[in-house]
RNA sequence: GCACCCAUCGUCUAGCCCGGCCUAGGACACUGCCUUUUCACGGCGGCGACUGGGGUUCGAAUCCCCAUGGGUGUACCA
């Protein structure tokens, strides 16, 4: 039997961290089984649904390098299908329509809520004789089992019961003849062949309900697993006030899509000790003994461990790339040289920030042009002394006639002799002249970076 | 309220199912030292947890019960 997963986002205007994470489980428990993943938007909402919306869900499964199966399903499209399930289980007797005006529901919500009753309503069209009222536009509700106990076999969560009572005849139909999510999901993943629902946990309630629909048309319920949702770093649910919550976001900060994707892995999944997981030993490895049964929090902490990484080992054209997209979107107008300036630099570049846009700030040295600013702690390292020590630097510079890392260092060490002090003493006042900083990569290589001509200017400039 | 789920360092987790190998392992963060022209990187250390209480057992992080805490659900949303 072929494995078929699926990753049915609803298409809220952004692909939410916590979506992504259930692509990535999905895409991986089908990679590993060598199976499929199909890919539905579960856009049924009409009110909220948007193209734009579907975009960027589609641009963040392209961003992780996760991809799919087949077409990508609208749920909306398949409506004539659900509609036609609906009535096929009124025929069946599985299900009947309900008259009941949204003020009676209040009344029998209230009233449950009352008594303690989780289902709340009172089931009174169920089996009823009664005509009609007229005026009224019936929904369809399903029959939910009236006793027993209702059983979940989840792969994450192991068997889980719940009472019948829980269960209320829930809406299939609405009265406007739009089906309802519960039974959307149902059909769509029936009728895609789905075999495995690996979700959030915040659907597991509505597995019950789902089951009802499964067992009522005589279909094969899906193996089921729920993954431990994802939470704040406060452990309170994941929501704008944590920061980024939307991949693009991460995208934008100038996270790699393999660090984002070994990150998300190793929340609630683990194998052994392994930290750092390529996307090959993931689908490899991936099982869902691996997965833990409570929520986890987001640790930006990590992630940015693992991005950088990710980085140190990330090709430098890439990183060039990736650096100038941030720089446009900034709107900084790269000049050729300031891509020459992080070809030559990206090696030291990358090993020192956490994210593409830090590496980008790291890169300023090289590429800023016109007068420096000078920060506090530079500005002071430029006193008498300071400036003398500079001086003499440059008119070194000035005569060295290979210009490279080697020769600078060499240069620098000589002034460092001649006025009987340590390096530290030479080099600190000359970063602060040229890069306006008292921290930056090494001097010596981002000398010979940025050229003789350079230097010079950003001396004469600083003194 | 009711139902369901969860519970190991600050965080992610290993160990738990199949009790002894656990004076509880790894990673991030924090921190000390080393390296060093600064800041990083890197290397070597340190700090730091079985939520509480009852059982069961010769023995419990591991099994059972209760409490507490946290999460989710409870729509003619998805």
């Amino acid at each position: 039997m072929t494995i078929v997963t699926r990753f049915p986002p609803s298409p809220t205007g952004f692909m939410h961290i916590g979506t992504a994470r259930t692509g990535l489980f999905n895409w991986l428990y089908a990679k590993h089984n060598k199976g499929k993943m199909r890919f539905r938007i579960e856009d049924t909402d009409r009110a909220r649904h948007s193209e734009a919306a579907v975009e960027a869900i589609i641009n963040g499964l392209k961003w992780l390098e996760i991809d799919w199966d087949g077409d990508i399903i609208s749920q909306y499209a398949c409506g004539a299908r659900h509609t036609e399930i609906a009535h096929e289980l009124v025929k069946r007797g599985e299900a009947y329509y309900c008259y009941c005006t949204p003020d009676e529901l209040e009344k029998m919500r209230e009233s449950a809520k009352a008594e303690g009753r989780i289902a709340s309503y009172d089931r009174r069209w169920r089996d009823s004789k009664n005509t009609p009222p007229a005026g009224i536009k019936p929904v369809i509700r399903i029959k939910a089992p009236l006793s027993g106990e209702q059983l979940v076999n989840d792969k994450v969560q192991g068997e889980v019961r719940v009472n019948a009572e829980q269960l209320d005849d829930f809406i299939i139909l609405r009265s406007d003849g739009v089906p309802t999510y519960m039974l959307a999901v149902v059909v769509d993943d029936h009728d895609m062949g789905v075999t495995h629902v690996i979700r959030g946990d915040d659907h597991f309630n509505n597995t019950f309900r789902q089951n009802v629909i499964y067992q009522a048309m005589g279909w094969d319920i899906p193996v089921y697993a729920h993954l431990p949702l994802i939470l704040g770093p406060d452990g309170a649910k994941l929501s704008k006030r944590h920061g980024a919550t939307g991949v693009e976001e991460y995208r934008n900060l100038g996270y790699l899509p393999e660090a984002m994707r070994n990150y998300l892995l190793r929340l609630c999944w683990s194998h052994g000790d392994d930290e750092i997981i390529s996307t090959e030993q993931a689908i490899e490895w991936f099982d869902f003994d691996g997965i833990g049964k409570s929520p986890a929090r987001f640790d930006f902490d990590k992630l940015n461990f693992i991005n950088s990484h990710y980085m140190k080992l990330a090709d430098n054209n890439r990183l060039v790339d990736l650096s100038l997209d941030i720089l446009n979107r900034v709107g900084h107008s790269y000049s050729p040289s300031t891509k020459k300036y992080l070809f030559a630099a990206m090696d030291e570049l990358k090993t020192r920030a956490k994210t593409i846009a830090g590496l980008v700030d790291d890169s300023r040295i090289y590429w800023m042009t016109g007068a420096i600013t000078m920060d506090e702690k530079a500005a002071a390292l430029l006193d008498v002394a300071g400036i003398a020590i500079v001086k003499k630097l440059g008119v070194a510079l000035k005569n060295l006639s290979n210009f490279d890392n080697a020769n600078i260092e060499l240069a620098c060490k000589a002034i460092g002799e001649s006025e009987g002090v340590k390096l530290g003493k030479v080099m600190m006042p000359l970063r602060a002249a040229l890069t306006g900083t008292t921290s930056s990569p090494s001097l010596f290589h981002a000398i010979e970076i940025l050229g003789k001509d350079e230097v010079l200017r950003r001396i004469e400039q600083s003194i």
